[in-house]
DNA sequence: GTGAAAGCGCTAACAA
DNA sequence: TTGTTAGCGCTTTCAC
């Protein structure tokens, strides 16, 4: 069907042509006029702009990409995009998105290497200019069924160092080291670290940290490291067992945002005095956790830093920039509230409504896992 | 720069030209082979398939959506991506999209429609084939900055009856009318409605649903309305003065999710014995409510229903459908824990860890209001 | 059943 | 500065 006429059947959006026709100029120029790359004067910069307005044009974004080859959208993958902590990511990189002129093409992988691989595949038939994610595992693109050729691509928080991509999180093992720490110097002794499990390096670095703590404190023979799993009911439940035992830890250091919520609904649904019978130190900031009491310390990750760290590596690795795989560590805060106390009925009373926060770094606690060294590690 | 060769620097991504080429065919086959819209015999259409898998080929989605006018690309627009139940949201749609062979594209307009115009514009020019929105503002559409415009849309959780659109959202009329009703068996006279603002549909209905519970308890002259914005913070500041008034209510519905969280807080603030001295039902479910003590009791709406009913309305709208817009109303639970008491000190006790569920329905509690009424809604 | 050719709407070369 | 032309990679007539 030829469609040359310069009127054109209401209902077809506009093209650059109905605008070139209109106001007496090529499509060419109208681009130009547009897209202000090359100049185009005065008058007929006018009668473009004019035929633009009373058309009603809307450049269509998606044959200009297939001409220019670049998309302006880049591929968000997360493991779960209801997880509070993934969501706020999701929220930042949106804010960042939409003040750079991207948009963003979001997936969940399920934490499942395989879902993540289909989804990027996705992606890729997309023409993303870039790739942001929180991989499924440490493995990420080891998947056989992986793509062959990745865009930029940026890993946060998860599997920290991979060799082949930028990689940006927070620096987990030093927060653990320092929570733990300050459970000890506040008096304890029996600190039971609960954590989903050893399979990615980012908990393994958790339990690093705290077996650092628990050396360096001469504590190593008292480690108790209890696995629930990924999700909040597994932590409950592995915690609860926990508290049973004849010799209860006298605090729990929750390493992860179920960990802490398990931990919590396992503490009340025992009716432990807490914190007075147990302390309570956990991982994450969310509303809840200075909302009931106690409030709930916890080491917090700066989910605004992470998001703006690791879309600047994007931007630079589209921009081309081809220098070797960066590593990209953030520091945590320790935050201290009500729910951690020295050990022992006779606890003094800590302020309320005052929060201590301590900002951990790399270079003040644990030692040797500066920026240089592998492998360290995130959430 | 021609580029004809049967082989291809490495580098570029092969097209379907290169198959043909490899393959022997014209790249219609190709295409017809892949989509296997038009039938191609077998010696032919297994030499496709094989050149396909030596070089690695993959359909640009750009070019054949270019090509055919369709996308397979949805647009999400919700207030803020962060928001617990809106996170809930996109991750059900997410779902949806995955397994039905669609990407999203989402945005966030920070509760401001310039900004949702703004963003809306962005991914029109995207060419989407329908658009999910969770609407800033009840006169969605009404922006004079508005696209004219618009793909199949389906509005979802606010803006409930919008003239223009399909809308689906939660019956919270009826849900709060129950609510406040189950406060009123129990024994409360002092009911305090904790709620944003009355600037949207949804929450007007809320307030509604209370006046009548409390219009039908002949409590009328008791209400006490409290309005704390669309923050955690202000909700809690607001409710804190309530409390503190020398008669303070003896139970709070907070008709919001940071509502609750705010009553949560000022109460635990202030040390009410809670919900012995106060009883609170919130709104919507997350995990603390049921981690925490005492468990909250709170109306509950079923964010997959939301998405899965509004997902199948776009898709209908998206094959064509071009029917009146459709009014899906959606049931909410209203579910009893342990944070509504009976008034007064002498508390019964109540079984604890067991939950009471109970079905609002349109057709038991308030009258007149069911699918084909309006204003009736939402969130 | 298959191929040649046209063209989706845009922009980059090149010419004028 | 501006217009003409040639595609970006794909799908779809339309002949054969």
């Amino acid at each position: 069907m030829k469609n040359q006429g310069p009127t054109r059947p209401l209902g077809r959006p506009p093209t650059i042509r109905d605008v070139a026709a209109r106001a007496g100029v090529s499509p060419a120029t109208v681009s130009n006029a547009l897209s202000g790359l090359r100049g185009v004067t005065g008058d007929r910069r006018r009668a473009v702009l004019e035929a633009v307005e009373a058309l009603g044009y809307k450049s269509n974004h998606m044959a200009s990409s297939l001409r220019r080859g670049e998309t302006r959208t880049v591929g968000i993958v997360v493991p779960d995009l209801g997880n509070e902590y993934f969501a706020g990511l999701v929220r930042q990189w949106e804010k960042i998105a939409s003040t750079s002129g991207f948009e963003m093409l979001v997936v969940a992988s399920g934490e499942d290497p395989a879902t993540e691989a289909r989804r990027i595949e996705s992606l890729i038939a997309r023409r993303i200019d870039g790739l942001l994610v929180v991989a499924a595992g440490d493995d990420f693109s080891a998947n056989p069924a992986f793509p062959e050729r990745l865009p930029p691509t940026v890993l946060v928080d998860r599997a920290f160092g991979h060799p082949d991509f930028d990689t940006v999180a927070s620096n987990s093992l030093d927060a653990v080291y320092r929570g733990c720490r300050h459970l000890i110097e506040i008096g304890h002794r029996e600190i039971t670290l609960l954590i989903a499990s050893m399979n990615h390096i980012h908990l393994r670095d958790r339990v690093e940290g705290y077996r650092r703590a628990m050396m360096e404190a001469r504590l190593s023979a008292r480690e108790r490291i209890v696995f629930g799993g990924g999700t909040m009911e597994g932590c409950r439940s592995a915690i609860e067992q926990d508290l049973r035992r004849s010799d209860p830890p006298t605090a729990v250091f929750a390493a992860s945002f179920y960990a802490t919520l398990g931990a919590v609904k396992a503490i009340n649904a025992l009716e432990l005095g807490f914190p007075r019978n147990v302390s309570l130190l956990g991982f994450e900031h969310s509303e809840w956790m200075t909302a009931v009491r106690p409030y709930i310390s916890a080491v917090e990750q700066s989910v605004d830093d992470l998001a703006r760290r690791s879309w600047d590596a994007l931007r630079d690795r589209m921009a081309g920039n081809a220098s070797e795989p960066k590593r990209i560590l953030l520091d945590l805060q320790l935050v201290l509230r009500e729910s951690t106390r020295p050990p022992g009925a006779a606890s003094r009373e800590a302020p309320v409504g005052r929060e201590v926060s301590r900002k951990t770094r790399s270079d003040s606690g644990a030692k040797g896992h500066g920026k240089g060294r592998m492998p360290v590690a995130a959430r």
